[in-house]
DNA sequence: ATAGGTGCAAATGTTTTGCTGTCAA
DNA sequence: TTGACAGCAAAACATTTGCACCTAT
């Protein structure tokens, strides 16, 4: 059976991680990057990008990417959907213990489904009341 | 009302998107570049890039992002499933006519869902059987 | 003591953009 | 005729990497 390679915790990627978990916006490593430096104010974009690959490949972490700009974090690794707001670009969770995705739908796909992801679009409760009241 | 502003149908355009619809392979930008300059061979890549932005702005097209690398292309603007093989990094539709999501799960949603995207990710089917033969 | 991590800066890879000439309407 | 679009190349942007130094174990 294959070690694992030993990773060491150093307070860099202690920071990365504690700035991550401490949010529910969904963060860019940029975003990140600004936060940790108030901990560590010499902490590099670098690290931050080498720390959030090292969280990923741990599985304590998810990667989020929408086509443009910089990719997003997620302190949660279990299976939960999220919801982005075209409007104002929130990404926000749906409610915990949402049901998942039907069975007879996954066992559909070309291959057998390890992991997936539900990504829906539209507008925010906030949002929404904007443009009710705008019309 | 808005008027749109007016496009015209120029034979580059006219080949990003027949590329595009001759394919199952949800391919590059680049991958579409290459096939497309068989029959415009001076084409350049940025008009690749700027002739996809237009067909997206039509809603003729989908753009697939997986995080890593390039984005992908997709000529089917319907919703649609995605299935990725995190093996040989194909990607694959699900079969049409597929259930859409349930409306009680999109319910749950914290805002007005106007669109969605589900991606699967695991073994296609030839992979498994590698996976199975190798044991 | 030492392997693995860090900061810094340069490199990479993808996508966008400025400019000038061209062509679809 | 003319303004939207093309080609070309440079710029922009996010992310990764090489290297010499540092530090958790």
């Amino acid at each position: 059976m294959l070690e694992e390679k030993q990773k060491r915790m150093t307070k860099q990627k202690r920071v990365v991680y504690e700035v991550l978990a401490s949010t529910k916006s969904h963060p860019t490593a940029d975003w990140i990057y600004q936060q940790a430096r108030r901990e560590v104010p010499d902490i590099s974009l670098g690290t931050i990008y080498r720390n959030l690959q090292v969280l990923l490949s741990e599985q304590r972490i998810r990667e989020l990417n929408y086509g443009k700009g910089q990719s997003r974090f997620d302190a949660n690794p279990l299976p939960h959907y999220h919801f982005v707001c075209e409007h104002c670009g929130q990404v926000m969770d749906f409610p915990i213990g949402s049901p998942p995705v039907a069975a007879q739908l996954l066992a559909l796909a070309p291959g057998q489904v390890q992991s997936y992801r539900l990504e829906c679009y539209g507008l925010c409760r906030d949002c929404l009341e904007g443009v009710e009241i705008a019309k």
